[in-house]
DNA sequence: AACATTGTGTTACTATGTAACGTGTGCGAT
DNA sequence: ATCGCACACGTTACATAGTAACACAATGTT
């Protein structure tokens, strides 16, 4: 039922709840605006939403957009059990889509740049601003 | 005097302000933190700052990290003039340091990306999280 | 049974960012 | 000159984002 259910970790009541409400989403969701959408189901106060988001965030199940101050639940086809270590997102300033995209050149970039530095990378985040395919048309 | 004047902009006195106290912090600031260094010179309220920073972004003097919700002076040589697309930063999560990076494999990178998904890019922002050279030494 | 671990609920608080309104100052157009 | 405009500035009040700390319940371990 859970389509992203995480390998050998079974989500708790209230990880399901923010999972499910993100995927309902297709869009990125501030902490607050999903604490607005779970008080039918008995959340009361940001803690909740901020403890169930941070495990999702390290499960790979959802991604900080650092630009936006907003989650979204993880796009890609199968984006259970590994974690990546380059999140990379298209983000549309006019109609405010978000694209998840992977770019294994890009990735190679960024860690042969690591090294160039001597930078022992953890993860890395990318965030395009534009305009989506839609939006630079019009 | 001022190092990063902006060609053909004289910055207003509060820019000025807010310029020089980032340069002198050699790393990043929180609006909050320079609203504090600043209180001396008679600010007293946080839009002053955030007025101020968002011109200096604007001019490409400052940069904003968006995963630390801080700013930071432009590290670069010559940074005055043109405004880069893409901002990169190597982030160490253990002494905190931040150390602006220029990549033209990770920009090509970038917009080669950008143009096969069909996106119009205005700006990237690239920010590296793991330990510097110094840090992952000990 | 005693203990540790983990998830949960709640209160209160800190941190970050903005909207809106009023004031002065310079400066070009009439 | 003076009117109007644009812009920087100051201030109040508010909105949004995130966390510390404490209490309790459920569960598994020894």
């Amino acid at each position: 039922m859970n389509k992203h259910a995480h390998p050998g970790t079974d989500l708790t009541k209230n990880q399901s709840l923010v999972m499910n409400a993100l995927s309902a989403a297709n869009g990125p969701l501030s902490a607050y605006a999903i604490l607005d959408e779970l008080r039918d189901q008995g959340f009361r106060a940001p803690p909740q939403v901020y403890r169930a988001l941070d495990k999702l965030v390290e499960f790979g199940l959802v991604h900080r957009l650092e630009s936006l101050n907003a989650f979204v639940a993880c796009q890609l086809p199968s984006c259970d059990g590994e974690t990546r270590e380059t999140i990379l997102f298209a983000i549309c300033e006019r109609c405010g889509k978000v694209e998840e995209l992977v770019s294994s050149r890009l990735e190679k970039a960024v860690r042969s740049l690591a090294g160039e530095v001597d930078f022992s990378l953890k993860k890395s985040v990318v965030e395009l601003r534009g305009l989506c395919a839609a939006c630079k048309g019009e």
